[in-house]
This record gives structure tokens, C-alpha cells and sequence, in this order.
DNA sequence: TATGAATGAGATTTCATTCAT
DNA sequence: AATGAATGAAATCTCATTCAT
């Protein structure tokens, strides 16, 4: 009954759900629209999801757990700064292509959020982010890094790299590793980090994401 | 009766519906709340805005209205690339910070429009990002900027910027004036602009932003 | 907007309401019961109620207080237990009588009622039992009643009256005078109280009844 | 599958209607409630009992049964209208003691049968109700009960036994014995009955209800 | 200018019930 | 004997909107 389980049913209520909240929005997402894409009945919908909030939560807790996962065995061993944080980057830069579904849920839904259901996904969200404060941090006290503003650096880039979500398609002429390095590159320009040396590993990324997430599912032919 | 009416109760709704469609969204918005907010009834919603939906059009014209008149006022008779894209970063980035209401329903609520009432949405921001990559292109031309890829150069910069509106806090330890100026250097860094010159003029652009939008509402003591 | 307004409309609400919850109880009454019966749109219904346990909780609290200042005006000024006692008894049967089916309601659906909700009924409920646990006290001490064990009595006594709701009819054999007079020499005889002189003052105890619930709806000339 | 099979499921079924349809009402009370207080799965409690009104016809009429039956094996033989009355009275408080769930169910919940199945359970009712009639009828005629109107003190006994269910507790100060004993004196009392001799045979009609519904359940040790 | 009253349509969720296994 | 899956119908309540005043 729980949001995780996982019978061929329950599978496509939750990709319904992921299809439709990110694209209409949690609010804008009505349960008849949930069951007709789900081909449910509304009410068989309630066997595999408890309400439409916990649906969502679901979908948030286990994309943030991903990303957390994703992010912690790209930089696991790695020393260096600039390929931690490289690393970082990509993998946020390749989950949010891949993915761009279940993270433009997370990033937008929050506020849909009831209070209570809301802080374990803040916490979960603010763990994330602590990763990526605490590499910028090592960087700059290891001379590596010199932006102006820590902070807002940290911001300014989380958002530019979440924004792929938003406009990447993997039939434009950009592949993924193409994507991911290029952001790679502008993060650390943003960083003032005048050697960036060689980039982060992208292979190594790429199976750390799909390691985490399973094989993306097959991309469909059209829209997007 | 239309959406750009303008008595003191004209103009209530008008900040009602900014304020609330920014933190819950358009559908997460209803009607009722609109009316507690605004101090009226419901039914005397109906003298100031059409529906619901022109309300949120109203507002996102004239959001993006905005957005253009001042970015054109900012860069208008200046002929660096440089100077022009950095004014463009400026004048987004204030804009933002000073009107995150508005500014984030324009990013998050154009799916909430039925198609007819989108497509002039749309054409005002396909307008607006025109300024920014006629700009990117002539600095590429005139080999100020060297992007790796403009296109996704520009994309990512307009994310990053207007991801300002989310997190930006008049209270916090930024001026306006700095976080605009750190964001045209993080631009130019994006763009391998190697020699950034003076910067842009921030006191014109801020003046402009000013002129365009009205001296903002008296910035609240508390909360954001 | 609140369960006691009292527009044409709003009447007609709180009336459906009574009849139908007595009827077939408050879970078995569907908001589209009422709003037939009280030949509104089921949506117009929500403009006189707030929610239906609201609207219940309103026609208990109105109830309850309406039997509490009966009993408290029948027995004002009154000295000797038998008649403060034969008060109560009297207006308890008459107002179960004439307002059966709301106070069929109250003995009926407290349980339907909240937590938080039910509280308050329950005080109201057990003021009014406390005039009657008072009064039988008062003549235990003064020697006028012997009943084995008052509280029993108490309790046995209170079922006995409430039970005239559930079928006098005042089509039937007797008056409402003749059935509360009937129901006081009851008492009286299991209170064990040898002289009950000459009974309580039926006209004054009728008389407090009206006042309080104002006059009784015609009396329709079928059901029941 | 019908409602008077009887394995240990079945009888957990009945067990658990008898109990919530007591406290919540038949209509308070959904089909998973019934589920989670017999611990089957509400599909499992369609092999136990037929429709939801069956399961709470099949109680009414085996409670009225047992009443019925209880009611005539206690009076079998008995000629005194006095004792007689006395009997039935104390066999109903008994009942009703020791029994307040299934009793409370046939007093409150007639209204939510069917009218056909509604038919079956008022005649067995009336049978019962007879039994009373009757043998205040022969008080009467043989000079030893002068009550004011019969049938008012009927249902005057009648409801005022009944209302023991609703409040008589085993951990209370008195015994079934002394109950049953004060309501058989409060019906002499209301009957005008001077001469009430020794009382009605307690021990016997203990015996009867003991012999008609088996040992009651274990008395739980708190809650009522 | 303003609103109370009103509503059809639709929201989310639960209902009692069936059926294949 | 038992249940997970499934559902049409109905539950309560809210939606955006209109209209007479």
C-alpha cells in the first residue's frame, strides 16, 4: 500500500505521477489525470499510493536519496577539491538530464508540501547541499578556489545546474558527457580556479548515476 | 473591470496575487484566498481581475513588459558586448532581487496558461532572451566572449540569474549592488572573457530597474 | 456562514438537518440528503454550515442549551425538592416531546461527534444532569425520597423521560400535560417519595418550554 | 458463508460488528473497520458474513432471539402477574448488563435495515414487547398494578430498562443482583403496585440469561 | 463599488463489494 | 480459508464563477 511497493500497477502509478507532476504540477495534477495515465481506475489508485501528498513525498525522498547516494560515491576517496566538486557538478548536471522529471519535481513541489511532510525532505535536500558547501569550502581554504561570495557561488551554481532539467534534450546536439563537462568547466570559472586541470572523471560519474537510478528508461521518440 | 484597472482595491488583488501565486501557485491559489488577502469578497475579486487565469496573465505581461522596457533602457546606445551582457546580467539580477514575487510566477507559471494566453507570454520572453543572445553572439563575433557552447552558455546563465529570486534576501549580507556586480563577473568568467573591463554601470541599471518598476514596496522588517 | 444565522435559507438547513439526522442518524445522513431536503444545491449548503459536523454540533450545543435554561427558569425560586424535581421531570418530557427529533439527536449522535467537538456538548450535557443529581440530593437529605440508590435512580429515571422522544405522539391518546403530570408521579413513585403533593406546576413548566424553543412547528398531519 | 457460521474467524467477525456497530454505529462503521478489529482482510469478511446489513440483521435477530427466548423460559410457569412482570424486567436488565453491545444494536439500529429485512426483526420485537403487554394487562385485571396508562408505563419500563446498557458497568458499586433487584422495585413502584412481595426470583432469572447466552465474555479488566 | 447567495462541476478520498488466485 | 487487486458509486467538501441587489 505504501508508496514504494512495487507491482507492475504501482510502477506506473509512480511514473504517472512523476510524468504529470512535473509537468503540470503537483496542484495541477488532478487524481482522475494520475489514474487515466496510470490506466487505473481513481480508486485502484489508492491501493499502491496512500494520499496524493504521500505519492509525492515518496517521489521527493527517493530522488533526493538518490542524489545524495549519486553524489556520496562519485567523491567517496576523491581528494582534491576541484575533482570533488567537479564530480559533483556532473553528476547533478548528468541526474538532472537523465532525470529531469522526478528533479524538476523536487526542485518545484517543496511548498506543496504539508509542514510536517516537509521537513524530512528539507533535511534530506539541506544534506545534499551541505556536500557541495563543504567541498567549495575545502577549495577555497586550500587555495584552490577564489570566488567572491562562497555562498552565493554555491547558490548561483546549484541553480544553473538544476536548470538543465528544464531545457535539456538528449537529441539536441549535445551529448551528456558534453554537457556535464561543460558545466564542469563553467563552475569552476565561476570558482576562479585558474588550473581545473583535466575534468572530472565523466565515465565514472555516468555509472555512478546510472548505478543509482537503473538505466534511464528508454527515451521515448518524441516530445519532451 | 479589466486587469490593468487601478483603484486602491484594483490594486490590492494585484499585490494579492502576486504575493500569493509566487508562494503557492497558480493552482495552489485559490480564489478564496485571493479574497482574504486582497480584504474583499469574492465576488468583488471579479470587479478588478476577468478570471483567474487573465489575472495571471496580467501580471506575467507586465512582469515581462517590465523585464524588456528596462533591459532595452539599460543597454540602449551602448556598443560593447561586454558592457551590454553585462547591464543585461545586471538588470535581471536586480530585477530579481527586488521583485521575486513577480519574477518567479513569470518563471514557474507559464504552463498554468492555456495555450492562447501563453503563446503572447512566451513571445515576450523569446523577446527578452533575444537581447541576451543577439549580445552573447556579437561579443563572440567581436571575440570578447568565448563560450564553449553559447547557446547552452546563455541558457545556463539566465538559470543562474534568475535563480536570484529564490533565495535572495535584502536583509542578508549582500548590497544589491554587489550581488549584481559578483553576478556580471561570474557571466563574464562563464563567457572566458578574459579582460572584463570596469564592469557595467551599476547605479545606471539600477536606476532603470527603479524607473521601470516604481521604487519598490517598503521592504518588509521580517519574514521574505 | 456560521451554523446560527438565520436567513430563510439557513432555516430551512438547520431543519433539514434536524429531521434527517434524527431519522437516520448523522452517518446516515449524505450532504445531498440535507440538500434536498433543504432544497438547496449541496454547494449552496456550505454558505449555513460550516461542515457537517458543525452543523450537528450546533443543533446539539442550541439543544442542550435550550433544555439547560428551561430547567434553570422552571425551577428558579423553587424550594422544596419534590417540586424543583417534578420541574425538571416535567419540562424534560414536554421539550422530548414537542422537540423530539432534536433531542433524540443529542442522546443519539454524541458519539459521532470529534474529540474536540464532543467535549463541549458533553459539558453542556452534564451541566444539566447535575440540576438533576442536585435536586435528588437535596431531597435524599431532606428526607423527601428514598430511592435505593439515588444515582441509579438518577440515570434510570433520565432513559425513562428521553424515551418519550422515541414515540409520544401528540396525535395520540394523551396531552402533553397528561403525559409529563403522568411521567412526575413516576418519579415521584421511584423516588419512593410518599407524598408527592399536589405535582408540579404543569402550566408554568409548558409555558417555560414555548418561551425557550419558541412555539413548536405546526404539527404536520402525517408521519411521525 | 451465512451469518450464523461459526468458526473462529466467523466468530471473530461477528465479535468485532457486534462491538463497533455498539460504539461507532452501523453506518460509523465501514467494512475495513470490521477488517482490522477481526484481523482479516476485508475481502476474508465476505466468507463470513453476507452484505453488511445481513451481519447486523443476523445480530439483531439472534440478540432479539435470545431475549425472546430467555424472556418465556423465565416466566415458563409462573401465574403471579407480579413475579411474573419482576422477571421479565430483571431478565431484561440482566440482559442488557451483561449484553450492552448487542443490546444497544437492536435499540439503536433497526433504522438502517432494509424495510424487508426491517420486517423480521419489528415482528420479533413485538413478540417481545407482547410478553410485557400482556402481563401488565393481567396485573391490572387482577387488581394488583394501577398504573395511570398502561401502555405509557410500558414504554416507560421498557425504555428506562433499556437504558442500562448504555451505563451499567461490572467494576461499578453494584452487582447484576442488586441491579436487577432496584429495577424490578422501581417497576413496582411505577406500576402502583403496593404489595410487591418478595421480588422475582434473581438467582433463576440469572440462570436463564446465563443458559440463553452462554457465559458472558471474560470481563475485560479496564474500558467499558 | 461591493457583496451575499447560489451553483455546476470537480476536487480528493472512502464506500461496500467482487473476483481471480 | 484467505487475500491482493480492482472498481463503480458515493462520500464530503471546494472550485471558479455568476448574478441580483
Amino acid at each position: 500500500m505504501a508508496v514504494t511497493d512495487r507491482g507492475p500497477s504501482g510502477e506506473r502509478v509512480r511514473k504517472a505521477a512523476v510524468k504529470l507532476f512535473a509537468a503540470k504540477g503537483f496542484h495541477g495534477t488532478g487524481i482522475r489525470d494520475l489514474a487515466t495515465e496510470a490506466e487505473l481506475s481513481s480508486a485502484s489508485l489508492y491501493h499502491y499510493m496512500g494520499t496524493k501528498e504521500q505519492l509525492l513525498a515518496g517521489i521527493m525522498t527517493e530522488c533526493l536519496g538518490h542524489l545524495l547516494t549519486g553524489a556520496r560515491l562519485a567523491v567517496a576517496g576523491v581528494a582534491d577539491p576541484r575533482e570533488r566538486l567537479g564530480r559533483l557538478v556532473v553528476v547533478h548536471v548528468i541526474a538532472h538530464a537523465v532525470r529531469p522529471e522526478e528533479t524538476q519535481v523536487v526542485d518545484n513541489e517543496v511548498r506543496a508540501l504539508s509542514p510536517e511532510t516537509r521537513r524530512g525532505v528539507v533535511e534530506l535536500r539541506d544534506a545534499y547541499e551541505l556536500l557541495w558547501a563543504e567541498t567549495i569550502d575545502e577549495g577555497v581554504r586550500a587555495g584552490a578556489f577564489h570566488p567572491g561570495e562562497p555562498a552565493v557561488t554555491r547558490l548561483a551554481l546549484l541553480e544553473m545546474c538544476s536548470g538543465v532539467a528544464r531545457w535539456y534534450s538528449p537529441r539536441g546536439a549535445l551529448s551528456l558527457e558534453q554537457l556535464a563537462g561543460h558545466y564542469a568547466e563553467l563552475a569552476m570559472r565561476a570558482l576562479g580556479c585558474a588550473d581545473s586541470g583535466p575534468g572530472p572523471d565523466l565515465a565514472r560519474c555516468r555509472a555512478v548515476v546510472t548505478r543509482v537510478w537503473g538505466a534511464p528508461d528508454e527515451v521515448p521518440s518524441t516530445g519532451h
